[in-house]
DNA sequence: CATGAATGAGAGTTCATTCAT
DNA sequence: AATGAATGAACTCTCATTCAT
């Protein structure tokens, strides 16, 4: 829990982002002072003000552009795309690649919802509400089309992101599992899920999602 | 987020309970005042603390009492049973009832761990390792005679642990959606993720989980 | 500036009144901490909001108290009474009177309505309005009967209005001059700025009014 | 209490002094903070200190200019008139004038005494003090020859000074008085609560005295 | 001339907790 | 069993002010 001071080598705003996502995925949004915040940015608390709002504004745009970020995925990997397996492997890698090269970002997207007044979580809600309509689409159609199989799709599609943003959870880059494997485990599992045929996991597209999540996240921190 | 001030049917203690279970679950253990639970209690804040120690000591015995029921399900389901397959069942199961029919108490101990000072923390973990490891073993022995496939089944169970827990964000006892009909869902999905032959899954023996997670979790408050 | 730590002799919430009256008065709302309202009611600043609800509450209550009982004097002094002069002559001495006995709450009225949120503001500027109305009238009916004579009553009231609250600057109980003689002389000049006769300025009812004032101010803090 | 942002027309210190005016007398001293002073100046609140020293600097510069026009004023109407009534009537006169015409600068000084140090405030206490005993002699004088008759002359200094300033606190250049008739007035009133003969009031003096005060005050900010 | 960056001190308010009754 | 009173510490946020650029 302890949070070394951060070196003044990054611009402020940059150090207090850092800081903000550090300690909101770490001890929550009601859990990190501000104080706890300046600390670890390396400013007063006075200093802060200069960069940000309140502590929710700094909350809100941290959850906002996390969510553009997941969107922009999203809509790239399905765009175009007519055939609900590719795509549902797209989302699937998506989500998962995400989560865990950027666990601290969704972990606060996925915890810290509560904490915003109503009108900033009804911005938060929207983004996520049009994210999971790209789910939805691809696993209704592969139903239609008996691609896939499910006795209730809306809840195998609760089901499959709940899952596959468990991977923020425990995922570590040091441990034995490769990006491209995870995301190909957890499309196999999905489709597992969903009885499709599991010769359709393409590794070779799995690879490319991980350059496609990169350069999406571009500069975002990383943990 | 409007708590209506408990009536004060119930004794105090239960009150105290209910209140701290339904606040932790909506706003979070940093999120919740002691006046919050006070009020929905029904108690002046000072009252509180004849019937708890302080805050914290309020949360840590609501995480290891649910805990402590999931173990006892956990073990009940499990013991005795050789075949890897029913016990995997019968553990997707119990975590898909008791998260559905008890989301606060589970999401408090899927959210809140880190509000604890170390030491307790350490203890509600110990509950939670001992838990997983009857997931652990389940799985490594149908892997090990291959009536489970899975490249990483570690992976494997994390996922499945994941998704299963989730349903304590979404499951409303008011949906379409009836309690035997989601357990047997869920073990479909989860033995279609290890690819396990979908025509194991016992529906009446399903319908019998519901009894026994009923039975484990007793008079616990239900939503 | 100093103000000596109160003695605990009297109840919490009056000497909260009495501590923000003393301060508000002296060093005007914005001028106040909220940790000087403590020190001088001799309690903690925590302690401070058992008793009250935000500083600009405790603000309201002692202005919208201050007006109410210059209105209930006022009423009292008017009513039934048909003739404007010794209505004058009693709206002109209850005046006086409260400003010279109540320095500290007819000041933080006149001084302190524009620290008062619009809501709140509004609230005491009726009240204002109401007292005022008392001086319109009585004003406007001698005019009408001839009884005064000036050449811009509306003009004629406010200057009279701020003459008599000017009292509450300078006049001290330890000075020479005894209240009754205070409240004469003030409506000996304001009969003299409206041209009445001045043989019409009663002393024994000048007398009768400091009962009144004393009367309706009740316990009220003294300085 | 919407402050638009000045046009940079006006030279910064200009625009700061006016911004203050405008601000400490609608807001009083420890209501304004830099910052509003800085938007209401169109300059940052960096830039002011480039101006003025402190903040109390600025505040007491204010004070001592406005004391000091209208110790010039005072002196001015004065010099060399042997008639207590006429110095009087000159006194009123450029009392009711000045705070007429410049209601900010006048409200600052009556209402924000209680904001300067020690040392500052003594200094603006002693051109008052000054400025008073212009008013002093004139009556004492009056009632020495009998001209004016008063049981108190020292208490209808007060109430007259009070009256006359109070003058700031409503007069509207947009209302229907007129400024000489304005002075004429209140000469009138005074003359009344001195019980002076009415005929002595000289209009056309009082239409001189708006020239005078006028040019005294220069250039200065009006309303 | 003007400002962005920075800050220690302090603002009003709420915190979890104790204790005498 | 229950509470009103009380508080030190902490909260988020703003204050007036300085200074390098």
């Amino acid at each position: 829990m302890t949070v070394t001071k951060a070196a003044k080598s990054a611009p402020a705003a940059d150090r207090i982002r850092r800081a903000a996502l550090t300690l909101f995925a770490a001890k929550g949004f009601h859990g990190t002072g501000i104080r706890d915040l300046a600390e670890a940015a390396g400013l007063s608390s006075a200093s802060l003000y200069h960069y940000m709002g309140t502590k929710e504004d700094l909350l809100l745009r941290i959850m906002r552009e996390c969510m553009a970020r997941l969107l922009t995925a999203g809509h790239r990997v399905v765009t175009g795309d007519p055939d609900p397996r590719s795509r549902l492997a797209g989302l699937v890698q998506v989500h998962v690649l995400s989560h865990a090269l950027h666990p601290l970002e969704t972990a606060v997207v996925d915890h810290e919802l509560r904490a915003l007044s109503p009108a900033a979580r009804a911005s938060v809600v929207a983004q996520r509400d049009e994210y999971e309509d790209l789910w939805r689409a691809a696993i209704e159609e592969g139903c239609a089309s008996e691609v896939f199989r499910s006795s209730a799709p809306a809840v195998t599609r609760l089901a499959l992101l709940e899952m596959c943003g468990g991977v923020a959870r425990w995922y570590s880059p040091r441990g034995r599992l490769a990006l491209t494997e995870l995301a190909v485990h957890y499309t196999e599992i999905a489709f597992g899920a969903l009885r499709a045929e599991p010769s359709t996991v393409d590794t070779e597209a799995a690879r490319l999602r991980t350059g496609l999540v990169s350069e999406v996240w571009g500069g975002a921190v990383r943990r």
